[in-house]
DNA sequence: TCATGACCAAATAGATCATTTGGTCATGAA
DNA sequence: TTCATGACCAAATGATCTATTTGGTCATGA
């Protein structure tokens, strides 16, 4: 329980922000194991080891700071997708996208209660999130569609149906495959193998069979493109941030 | 209001017959309407011109009624799925199924909220059917991998995963699809072409190129498949009605 | 300067009471 | 005798009021 013995005055920028990441630490940690509604703003306090006013020194309000947490969260995965993308060119493709998201969610139970609308973990927040970062959520839709341009100018995926139709789709096969495990009362694969079979639904609806070389080329602009979404994702939790 | 004049004793099993028929037919309209918690008994009985305690006459509880609202509804569709694959030999592939399945359900929303697991109208019922249907759930299931067994051995699907992984990924994918709609604040595509992408997803991530010789010689074997399903189906509704 | 916890209004949880509801069964019509 | 019915009961649910908690503020003091 405690903490430093000097609680003292965060000196510098530095302390500061880790102070604000250890809050996010906390929040996140509550959010998943009590639900948004039952975390208070003062156990995040005490388990920070902060007062509780130091909180609202950080976060304007209770939901933009759980929002905050699901935002790093995303944050953190998207950043693990592009370190595959560095290592394996094969990794920009939708299957293997779709494949380690599906994977990480299974350790990330937030970006699951985001993806599947766990009412009961989020709460209310799933309503409100689009009125404070409405502008990200776009942001995300505009990205996933260029993405699927881009593939589509290399000949990685098909070019029959509407780049937006993919994207719906792409987001319709993995919901699915996240929601039907606590849907069914039945037997369920495990994880690994329902992530391949994941990938193998997405690769044999979308994509084509892969060229080594345009694959290569389409790497750099790929990257960039989910390099931007972290960017503009990483601006929006900072602004968060106060001061 | 008013009924017959005479809300005489129901003569023969005819008359007796219609009129659960009535009971059940208000009780899937108040249903869908108001949700199971906020439906009463009683309401039933008035809509359906009876009293109370005739409803007790033709169904053990409150819960079985609903579960033979719910079971008589999937009775009708997959009637109706039964008819399409007469008319049509390549009804009988899954991409049709899922189709016709997901349009149905846009028609049927007693059966979205089964699919979905939307507990806000089926209350304590996804709990509990199970413990009353719960054979027939497992007979649903042995028939879709029997039915991907008859599909593999005329070639019409992929031999590569197991069967019951394929039941399991086409559960996941109409699910999503079925899912994806409410759940997402943004542009979701209208209900037919949604259907296409779901159909071409199936097809593309099942299903061979077919050869028609071959799809004609399966039809027989799952029509008898569905067709036993339904009787099972229509063995257990009219099991619950007493008597 | 900046972290803190007492403080306040508003929301939530608890407790108590009134109503409704699922299910039964004595009654009476046919 | 057969069988539909609604009054009836215990249990669950909802309404209402009170006590507590909680999000958010700000004067205080390190």
């Amino acid at each position: 329980m405690t903490r430093l013995d000097h609680p003292a005055t965060a000196t510098g920028d530095a302390e500061r922000d880790r102070r604000a990441e250890r809050i996010l630490d906390t929040a996140s940690e509550l959010l998943v194991a009590w639900g948004y509604r039952r975390v208070t703003i003062e156990e995040v306090a005490r388990r920070s080891g902060v007062g509780k006013g130091t909180v609202y020194l950080h976060f304007h309000t209770k939901e933009v700071l759980f929002l905050t947490a699901v935002m790093r969260a995303q944050s953190v995965m998207t950043e693990r997708l592009l370190q595959d993308m560095r290592a394996d060119p094969a990794r920009i493709l939708p299957s293997s996208i779709a494949r380690s998201i599906y994977l990480r969610i299974h350790e990330e139970p937030i970006i699951r209660a985001i993806l599947t609308g766990d009412t009961d973990t989020l709460g209310t927040l799933s309503r409100t999130a689009p009125d404070h970062v409405g502008d990200l959520l776009e942001a995300r839709e505009r990205t996933l569609d260029t993405y699927f341009e881009v593939l589509r100018e290399h000949d990685l995926v098909r070019t029959s149906p509407p780049v937006h139709l993919q994207r719906h789709a792409l987001s319709a096969v993995l919901t699915g495959y996240l929601v039907i495990g606590p849907l069914t009362p039945y037997s369920t694969p495990d994880t690994e193998t329902a992530a391949d079979m994941l990938a193998h639904t997405v690769r044999s609806s979308f994509e084509t069979g892969h060229h080594e070389d345009r694959l290569n080329e389409a790497v750099p602009r790929i990257i960039g493109l989910f390099q931007g979404l972290l960017e503009r994702m990483n601006e929006e939790i900072s602004r968060q941030k106060l001061t």
